[in-house]
DNA sequence: ATGAAAGCGCTAACAA
DNA sequence: TTGTTAGCGCTTTCAT
């Protein structure tokens, strides 16, 4: 049997009041006596406040649903940590459930939530967003993370693409190529139309024409990125450089390279996106740009907890910026690039490896 | 304001009661007709049960704890989807609480959920077992899955390494393999000495003597695989095949294989285990023993559930089979191996993309 | 500074 | 078959 509050105010001679209110340091004053007392009693105790209770008194709970699209991605659990870890200072728990892209999932979940009197809810790569306006969800707070393929929005957080194409184009220009390709992804991405746009913004500021022979679609599988290569490099004029829009494509090109019999990176610079484990992993190691995915949970985390501090000032979508991993596959690191960049540890390592 | 349970019954023109009952189909008889009345009123109102109210009269939730320690891995997360899967067919919601192996934050975790009349706690990959005895979570009903140190328990899920060895070494062996090199992980934990075991079984009754120059060990890091698949081939009688205990030191394996101008699989068959995308996605193809994930986390909450539903036999510890993944690097499927196996989609694929 | 008491929404024992 | 009611453990007015 558990230990409650009356268990405690017995214990210090006490009415539960006094407890209750020594115990969640509110407004009310507490002789400073009694409240180290009860503080020391409970703790000997070992009371646990019934958070059931708590929660049908107060109508909110310390708690926070986070509806995720899908839990296997390997994005989706390093959002979640950086959504945990914030919350968690700010001491809150989350309740994490699974809807799997299934809408009827969805609905449910948000259903499970709304019983549990959750204070808000954060939204990772929901495809099925209008669920906000739905399910009497009015009065909670709400924010989306990583955004995949719905139009911007206000309490949103997400990675920003042009950015990190600009630094991933930007390094490929700098290392003094000017026909570069690149891989994209499927048209409906954000992901997609806006790592474009990065790559176009660099090509234009740099004075080189866009050439559209050297835009190639896939959909993000390695095969994909493979065939894109091929019909790439058989370009009269080869580029020198590709650009593919997500690290697998890029493993892709990478052996579509090989297969040409092409040498990495010295016949072909090749950089990817995600910074997905694979890309350290594979030979040569792919230089890519990080999708920031801890900080963009910490900022879902951030945002919810001002939106729960009452400020009620619109939050525009926030960007948040990734950067670029320099490594094998674009040939800064190689001696022949006539720059000598200090090795990072994985670099180092590579060495050693090869 | 959300809708109550009074307003359903002031709509309905019945009491409280008899909604409830009507709603909960308990035991208690109510007739067929008020009960329909009931149910279409409490859904055309959007009637939600305050789940907090409830559980603090009836002293249980719906809620099942899980605490995984690392949610980063590409294991955990597919765990936790057949946890949530055969718990949500049961009518159960998950927390999922990360403790990033601090014990401290783990026992903070369990007890938040103690606070939250939670039914039970799965505890995923979980360092510090032995908080089950501490903190009043005698009463709660627990299940452990995917052991990876501690010793083995009652009420535990893990997957059957000794099995999943065997499959991979049996099927080097049936390829002809006489030598066959093992690179093992870190001694502490169990998936090294069963996968051991296993390998050693099976030499042993194929009659093939078992050969402490052959074994190596790693630290299931890529790198690790390389160096210690340069040492086992360096022997003065080479290896013909070689089981890694991971993929990644398998990956290791081959890249070492292919720096001293062997070819995989002709001169060096290579088989991994975990089957993590990586094994799909490098070329070659990583043949690997599937680590049965998401079947774990389906039978620990098929435990958890049965010990919720009241009984009370002590549980053995369960081993879930893994399965093999023929693909590129142990030869099966290459012509001249004498065998033809009917290609699957990935191999297909593969043979396209080579 | 402290206590008494109401009541959050619900279930279940008891009455009718 | 239905209704009345106590009370789960807590917070928070209102008294004192």
């Amino acid at each position: 049997m558990p230990v409650t509050i009356h268990d405690v105010a017995k214990a210090a001679g006490l009415s539960i009041a006094t407890v209750s209110r020594a115990l969640n340091n509110t407004g009310h004053a507490v002789s400073d006596e009694k409240r180290q007392l009860i503080h020391e009693l409970a703790a000997e105790m070992g009371y646990q406040p019934n958070e059931a209770a708590r929660s049908l008194r107060t109508d909110r709970s310390q708690i926070i649903g986070v509806i995720v699209d899908d839990i296997t991605t390997p994005f989706t659990p390093i959002i979640i940590r950086g959504i945990q870890d914030t919350l968690k200072a700010a001491g809150y728990s989350c309740v994490i459930l699974n809807t799997d892209w299934d809408p009827e999932v969805e609905k449910e979940a948000i259903r499970k939530l709304a019983q549990h009197s959750i204070k808000g809810i954060i939204f990772v790569e929901t495809w099925h967003r209008q669920a906000t306006s739905e399910l009497g969800l009015n009065d909670k707070k709400v924010v989306f993370v990583h955004r995949l393929f719905s139009l911007p929005s206000l309490y949103s957080i997400v990675p920003d693409e042009i950015y990190g194409a600009r630094l991933a184009t930007q390094h490929l220009v700098d290392l003094g190529h000017q026909r570069i390709a690149y891989i994209n992804g499927p048209m409906n991405y954000y992901a997609s139309t806006d790592r474009l746009k990065g790559y176009q913004s660099i090509l234009h500021e740099a004075g080189i024409a866009f050439d559209e022979s050297l835009i190639a679609r896939g959909d993000w599988e390695v095969r994909s990125g493979f065939e894109a290569a091929l019909r790439l490099l058989d370009h009269p004029e080869r580029p020198t450089a590709l650009f593919a829009a997500n690290d697998k494509m890029a493993l892709g090109a990478i052996y579509a390279a090989q297969k040409l019999g092409l040498r990495i990176p010295y016949d072909l610079a090749v950089v990817g996106y995600d910074d997905t484990e694979l890309a350290s992993l594979v030979q040569p190691m792919i230089t890519t740009v990080t999708l920031p995915c801890y900080e963009m949970g910490e900022a879902a985390a951030r945002m919810l907890l001002e939106l729960l501090a009452g400020s009620d000032d619109y939050k525009e979508e926030q960007r948040i910026r990734g950067e670029l991993m320099i490594r094998e596959s674009c040939g800064a690191i190689a001696p022949q690039s006539g720059r000598k960049l200090k090795p990072t540890a994985i670099q180092r390592r590579l060495t050693m490896m090869s």
